[in-house]
DNA sequence: TTGAAAGCGCTAACAT
DNA sequence: ATGTTAGCGCTTTCAA
């Protein structure tokens, strides 16, 4: 089974034609006698001929007709959403998408680029991972077009497309506020993290502009997934004076704090930042400040499709609106 | 701006040695000389120079480290945890993912398949359609390592991944049957979909192994999505002799069936298939037949990582366990 | 309507 | 330790 497979060359020498007169066929082009591209074809099929896409990208000196995607994670609903959007852009784009997931990673975040730009992608999606550096970043990127999600990267002449992630904290906690807490705990992600540092300013410019102190006892930072939040949360409601309503800062950490608050047993309000899947169905259906992911992800793409097809406008910053969903748990009075 | 990327030629002439000596360099070749080697490194940064894997790739005759990854929808977490198991194995293997979502769609599946094989991927990790042609596929596969996952593809030869349908199905329905309900109904999806099928025969085995008369009209099969689970559900629920309990075939049919039992108010029992975040906060906890997602994508890609590099052994057949997860749905007894 | 030759950017094999 | 040559599989250019 050491056989190689077939080349347009071996097509040719199949059909007794010449190698030119396979490309002709094979990329539909006009001048080639009926009879003889019947030939031609009847020789592919037998022979199980699939033309090399790497050899006509190299030499055609054009696009390799995908764009990478560099998420935190795939298997987080919010980046997988986002993903689908991109993906039904690319698809119409007549291109693919590669994807990998950095895990917050710096290094695995440099790596992807790398990668990705050495594969001659046509342009790159990025959730910038904020640990790392950004000149490094920068400079691996260059040449390639690329369009940052989520998260603004450090270089302001680049396209990126946000949530609006102080008007939805924002919201989140004068909603609270109007039902009547004061005692109003925060968990976020890593202060690192953008969103989470925008979500935790909306918090406290919530409370401010009603004239309630901020606790910081009450606000936990550097929560990353269910479990940490779902700590957080345990020792927040032990508190002597503990707190009557809850902000949490993105799905997971939603997902974390209902569970502590379900094995706790207390009647703790709560907005959560990003929809989740069957929160209308809970015990209490979870109010949250909801959005689109996928729309994040479709209109990011078409920034870099333009970017791709030559567009060279002035850098483009989108704002994606959010909304409040009132379903019961951030309607619940204060204890 | 009409500067096109600088090649290996770009940096030898910056850097005044040959082409070889900087390939040498790029590729951490022993035999330079620190100071050479310093050099090209330095001419390398200047221009910022990327090796261009396609041609590296064209010519070593060697391996594109990228596998291609065709699932349903990515959005859907079921395949997006497949997703994210199916990249671990492949980063550990070096390799990067190329995904896309075939939305059951047989066209757009075969359109997939010939991109990623023209792309020369490594192999091919596939949710098969069930509509379109197998022979089709097959052809358009052929050369290209395959791992099927989910659903068998018609090929005996063909390495596949599956879940125990059949076994968790009836343990679903012998768990309700156990709780005392007669009348148990089923949603499923697609019959031309294998897993809806094994699940609807899991349903009437056990039904048939307790001695239950199946009754046709509390089974509704060609549900795809939640909307459609919502429908059915409701009209089940408004039936002369409505069931004490219902079977739901997938995540997507769970979330319908709960919404149309929420909205109608009743008490009906449930176990679904496949597990839902949240499932254990809900008003009722959602019993579920669970298995693990992400393992059967490690599984997939493991088994296709095996086979990228020449495992010639008989063609695998995997089959995943399931196991029941009783949280209070299934455990309502009959009205 | 068809074909021959050159070359995309790189690596493998062979000099030096 | 460094360079030269050939060629991966295709498209482009030019000739027949």
């Amino acid at each position: 089974m050491g056989d190689r497979r077939p080349t347009m060359r071996d097509v040719a020498a199949a059909a007794g034609v010449s190698l030119k007169t396979v490309s002709r066929v094979v990329n539909g082009e006009s001048f080639v006698r009926p009879d003889t591209a019947e030939r031609v074809r009847d020789a592919i099929a037998r022979l199980g001929f699939q033309r090399n896409d790497l050899a006509r990208t190299l030499r055609g000196g054009g696009r390799t007709r995908s764009i990478g995607l560099i998420i935190e994670d795939v298997a987080n609903p919010f980046y997988s959403q986002i993903a689908r959007g991109v993906e039904d852009v690319a698809r119409a784009g007549g291109r693919l998408v590669i994807s990998g997931s950095s895990d917050e990673d710096p290094a695995r975040e440099l790596l992807l680029i790398r990668s990705l730009c050495e594969r001659r992608v046509d342009g790159l999606l990025i959730v910038p991972s904020q640990t790392g550096d950004p000149r490094r970043r920068a400079e691996l990127i260059a040449g390639t077009p690329a369009v940052f999600l989520d998260r603004p990267a450090d270089d302001p002449a680049a396209d990126t497309v946000l949530i609006d992630n102080l008007g939805g904290a924002r919201t989140a906690v004068d909603h609270l506020l109007a039902h009547g807490h004061r005692r109003i705990a925060c968990l976020v992600d890593l202060p690192e993290i953008f969103t989470a540092r925008q979500r935790h300013q909306g918090y406290l410019e919530a409370l401010a502009a009603h004239g309630v102190q901020a606790d910081p006892a009450l606000v936990r930072t550097g929560r990353h997934d269910v479990r940490g939040a779902g700590h957080a949360m345990t020792e927040l409601l032990a508190l002597p004076d503990p707190p009557t309503a809850v902000f949490a800062g993105n799905n997971l950490l939603t997902v974390g704090a209902l569970r502590a608050i379900g094995a706790a047993g207390t009647r703790t309000a709560l907005v959560g930042f990003d929809d989740v899947e069957l929160a209308d169905l809970l015990a209490t259906p979870v109010t949250v400040i909801a959005h689109e992911p996928a729309d994040m992800g479709r209109q990011a793409a078409e920034l870099l499709e333009g970017r791709i097809r030559g567009d060279t406008g002035p850098p483009a910053r989108i704002l994606l609106p959010t909304r409040l969903v009132a379903r019961g748990s951030g309607e619940i009075p204060p204890g």
